[in-house]
DNA sequence: CTCCTTAATGTTAACGTGTGCACAACATTA
DNA sequence: TAATGTTGTGCACACGTTAACATTAAGGAG
C-alpha cells in the first residue's frame, strides 16, 4: 500500500485537508506547516494517486495524439518526429495516448469527453475533417497540426508548404530550368495539394506554360516515385528537371533515372521535399525542401498546453517556414 | 455534466448497484433485467468513468512505453514501427504511453507504481540494464523489447540478430569474398554487438582471418558510415565485400564509393541490416537483413496482455527470425 | 404452514483527493 | 472593551465506481 495524504496528515498531526492544501501551494497554509508538510511529504516517498485527483478535479491527465489510418501512406518517419517534437514539450505533466483513428469509428463512444484534457490531431488527408468536426464537438481543447484549419476557427500549426515548393520550383527557373515535371502525392492530401499549387503557381507566374505531360501521379513511396519518373522518361520531349513532392519518390525517381542511364543532375535535376535523414547521403546527394517535423510537434504541444493552463493563447495559427537545401542532385542549364 | 450509474439506476428504477453489475455481466443478475440496463445505458450513451474506475480497481488502464533518450541515435522509423505493432495489439483496451527516460532519471518518483499497469520497455543500449533493474523492482508486469534478457527472469522479445548477420555474412563467403569488412554500430548497442558477434563468427567458423584493419567503427547514421567506408577504400589492400551494421550506413557508404568512383557491386560489394522502406529503390538497390520490427512490437503487446489478462504467459522470451534479401548490391566473385 | 435454500436486488462503505463552510485564535479598529 | 477583520485549520461531503454484507421474495421440502 502507498502513502497517502491521510498517512501524512497523522503523522504531521494535521488533517489531511491541511496536507492537501500545503502540497499544492495553497495560499490558505501558513509558510511553516507547507515546509513541514512537503518534507516530511518527501521523505515518505509520497505519490499522488492520479485517480483520485482526476475523479474529483476532473482532469484526466491525458492528451490524445490522433491521426487518421492514412497515415500508413507516409513516411515512416514524420509520425515519430512529430511525436518526439511533442512528448519532448509535454514532459511529465500529461500522458500522451496516441491513436489511430478511422473515419468509421464512433468518436461520440470511443473518445469520450473525460478521457482527454486536450488533442493534438496530426492531419494528413483531406477525409480526416469529418473526424475533426467530431473531435471538435467534443468541445476538448484541440490543437490540429499539418494543416490550415483557422478558417474554422480551430487552433492549427503547420508548414507552409505551398511557399516552400514555389521558391524550390523559382530556384530552378532562376537555374534556367523550363522544363519542370512534377510527381504529385496522393490525391487527397492535404501537402500533396499544397505542394502541387505551389508548382503551377511558380510556374504561372514566371511566364511558363503547365505541360500536362510533365504532371505525374505518384503514392509517396519509392516505387511510385519509380513508375512516375519512367513514365516521364518514355516521352519524347523530356523534361530537364523534376520535382518530387517527396524525398521518398525522389530515391524512386533517381532509381529510374539510373535504369536509364540518365545521370542526375547533368541529363536531369531531381528535387525533392522533406529532407529525411539519409537524402544528404544518397549517391548523389539530394537537393530538398526541409520541413520542420519535430518543431511542428513542439509548437503545438505549446499552444495546447497554454490553452490548458493558461486558458488563452496568443494566436490561433502557427505557420512555420521551410529551408530549400541545395544539393548535388540539382544544376543549372 | 455526463451520464453515471446512478443517472441510469434512477430511469430503471433499481440501485446503482444493479446497474453496474449488469454492465459487467455479473451472474448474480438476471439476463430480463441486464438487458433491460444494457439498452438503456446504450440509449443515454452512458460512458463509464474511467478515473472512477481507476481509483477503485487500483488500475490506471495505462501501458507505458518507455525507452531510453539513446533511442535518438536509432533510425528515427525504429520507434515509430515498434509503436505501430504495439498500438495494434492494445487498441483500445489501455491507453499507450509514450516516455523517453533518462538514466539519471528516479524511476521511483516519476514512475509510480499505480501510474501503469504494465510496461514495455524498448532497449537499445547496454547501460539500460540500470533502468531496467529499477522498474523490475517496482513490480509491474513488464515486457523487455530488442534484447534478451531472460536470464534475469524478464519477458521478452527479440530479434536473432546474431544469426541475422551470420547468415547474411555466410552468404557472401559463399559468394566467393574473402576480404569482408564490417562498419560497427555504436558500440554500446545491444544490436551492434549482436551483429559484430555474427560476423566475427561467420568469419572463424568459416576459416577465414579476422583483419583488424577490415573493422571500422560506425554510429549508425549515414555520416558515419560514409567515413567508415571512406577510411576503408584508403586501405592498400581494399574489401571486396562490406557488411554495413545498418541500412542507413550502408547508404553513406554507397556514397562515399561513388566518391571514390568504386562501382557497386562490380569493385565491391554492399550488404546492410533492417530493409528500410527506401533501400530497395536505392540506385543500387541495397541487399539487407530485415528485421520485422512492427512484429517484434506486437508479439510484445500481446505477451503483455497475456499477462494483465490471464496472468500468465506460455514462454518467457519470444526469439524472432530475420531475412536476408538479396538485391543489386552484393555481386559474387 | 413453517423452515430452509436460492436467486435477485438493495444498503452501505470504501478508494484518495479537493473544497465549501465553520470555527478558533489572534490582530486591528473604534 | 466590544466589534470586526484576518489567518490558519478541521469537518464533512462529494466525485463515480465496486464489493462486502444485508434484505427480500419465491420456491421447495418437511
Amino acid at each position: 500500500m502507498s502513502v497517502t495524504i491521510k498517512d501524512i496528515a497523522r503523522l504531521a498531526n494535521v488533517s489531511h485537508t491541511t496536507v492537501s492544501r500545503a502540497l499544492n501551494d495553497s495560499p490558505l497554509i501558513s509558510e511553516e506547516t507547507r515546509k513541514r508538510i512537503k518534507e516530511l511529504a518527501e521523505k515518505l516517498g509520497y505519490v499522488p494517486n492520479i485517480s483520485a485527483k482526476s475523479l474529483v478535479l476532473e482532469k484526466s491527465y491525458n492528451i490524445g495524439l490522433f491521426t487518421s489510418k492514412k497515415i500508413d501512406n507516409m513516411p515512416t518517419s514524420f509520425m515519430y518526429e512529430v511525436f518526439d517534437g511533442i512528448s519532448q514539450v509535454i514532459e511529465d505533466k500529461y500522458n500522451l495516448v496516441f491513436k489511430k483513428l478511422n473515419d468509421t469509428d464512433d468518436i461520440q463512444a470511443n473518445i469520450p469527453r473525460k478521457k482527454y484534457d486536450g488533442i493534438i490531431f496530426v492531419s494528413v488527408d483531406v477525409s480526416d475533417i469529418k473526424m475533426l468536426y467530431k473531435l471538435d464537438a467534443l468541445k476538448v481543447p484541440m490543437v490540429v497540426l499539418n494543416r490550415d484549419l483557422s478558417d474554422l476557427g480551430m487552433y492549427c500549426v503547420y508548414v507552409d508548404e505551398y511557399s516552400g515548393t514555389r521558391n524550390a520550383i523559382e530556384y530552378l527557373i532562376k537555374s534556367g530550368h523550363t522544363k519542370i515535371a512534377i510527381i504529385k502525392g496522393p490525391e487527397s492530401f492535404i501537402t500533396s495539394r499544397e505542394r502541387y499549387n505551389g508548382y503551377i503557381d511558380a510556374l504561372r507566374e514566371n511566364g511558363l506554360n503547365v505541360n500536362e505531360l510533365y504532371i505525374k501521379m505518384g503514392g509517396f513511396t519509392p516505387d511510385s516515385g519509380f513508375e512516375a519518373m519512367d513514365s516521364l522518361l518514355r516521352l519524347e520531349d523530356r523534361p530537364t528537371a523534376v520535382f518530387a513532392s517527396n524525398d521518398l519518390m525522389a530515391v524512386g525517381a533517381m532509381k529510374a533515372c539510373s535504369r536509364w542511364n540518365i545521370k542526375i543532375p547533368d541529363d536531369i535535376s531531381i528535387l525533392g521535399f522533406d529532407d529525411m535523414d539519409f537524402s544528404m547521403y544518397l549517391s548523389t546527394s539530394l537537393s530538398t525542401v526541409r520541413k520542420p517535423r519535430k518543431l511542428m510537434g513542439q509548437k503545438g504541444a505549446s499552444i495546447l498546453l497554454d490553452i490548458l493552463e493558461k486558458g488563452q493563447v496568443s494566436e490561433k495559427a502557427c505557420i512555420l517556414k521551410t529551408d530549400l537545401i541545395i544539393r548535388e542532385s540539382t544544376k543549372s542549364r
